[in-house]
DNA sequence: GTCTATAAATGGATAGAC
DNA sequence: GTCTATCCATTTATAGAC
């Protein structure tokens, strides 16, 4: 019985995440308000707080929804190169473009997991733990290509965050810099893979 | 007479853009409110529309405060790389330097300038003019190194505005990125220029 | 030009009935 | 669990006296 009704609660509060995204993709990441969410979900104000402690724990269970999408796809990813053989550069340009696509996909995800620019704002614990390890699993695919140096992971990060940030601020919903992906990749690899990758 | 009248008005507005910037960097860009400006400033909140037409004209004026000053800085290495009789590669180090620097120096100023995360604000067309003109800049100093290309430009771009970005956003006041940066710049021109280059 | 006073709106959060 | 009612804080912005 008691596990039905907590059942219920989180089906509501996933619902509630759910609405907030939508609010957010529409208006921005900061342009809504709770009485916006409730309104989304068909309730009343003091409703929400049933199912969320406030704003911020809202934004926090966001970050942590996030983050848990990209660590489904990079294991999706990680599954399916193992079953293709795949050389170095291509595993590496897999990788890339995963990143890419989930960044410029939603501008306003984008800003909430890489961005802190949500005054006030620090992810809980928990949440923060589910970031670090989408870090790892990077690393860990990076390591296998044959480029796992902290060195070599911390200017791949920058170099494929840098061609999402710029699609997504400067280019929203077109192609400018994620068709050079592959180019910044082969770059990155004839620079930093030994001549065997 | 006026134009003495003029000038003061000139000076009191820039002191408060730079009271208004001052408590963006302590707490961050969206983190104060028009009274704080005006009581840093010695002034009561209605005081201030006589300078400034509300928020909104402030972050402008802060945009185009922004701009200028990056405007001044590559104006001042382009006279100093044409002393000095550089190679390609050391232009875009010191481009790629300059840059990083400036975004990293002054996180707040960064995330007005180069992210678009005020919710709402939309530079005017003169301070986004201002804006197009230090991209132009940098744009002809890749030519001159001989990576003039749009997709050159592109990628320069998401490379040292992504490393300037994890500098400032995972390691704040460190060293992390920023010691990849003429790393970055080879790994670029290795790729893109020339052999006699 | 600067002030007091105040409007007007926004939005997070709680009390307490049902 | 959900509601009505309401509080409270914040903050932008304006009116009008001095």
């Amino acid at each position: 019985m008691t596990d039905r009704r907590a059942a219920r609660h989180a089906a509501t509060r996933a619902e509630i995440v759910a609405a907030a995204w939508r609010l957010a993709r529409e208006r921005g990441l900061g342009g809504w308000a709770l009485r916006d969410v409730a309104e989304a979900v068909g309730m009343r104000t003091p409703s929400l707080y049933v199912y969320v402690a406030g704003k911020k724990d809202l934004y926090d269970a966001m970050f942590a929804d996030g983050n848990a999408e990209l660590l489904r796809r990079v294991e999706a990813a990680e599954a399916d190169v193992a079953a293709r053989e795949l050389t170095a550069t291509e595993v590496l340009r897999v990788a890339a473009r995963l990143y890419v696509d989930f960044c410029v996909e939603d501008p306003a995800r984008y800003e909430l997991l890489f961005l802190r620019t949500i005054p006030g704002f620090e992810p809980s614990e928990p949440s923060y733990a589910l970031a670090r390890g989408v870090l790892d699993r990077m690393a860990t695919v990076l390591a296998a290509a044959g480029a796992g140096s902290p060195e070599q992971v911390d200017l791949w990060t920058a170099l494929v965050g840098g061609l999402a940030a710029q699609q997504v601020s400067n280019d929203p919903g077109g192609e400018r810099w994620r068709r050079l992906v592959d180019r910044a990749v082969d770059m990155f690899a004839a620079a930093e893979l030994s001549p065997r990758g």
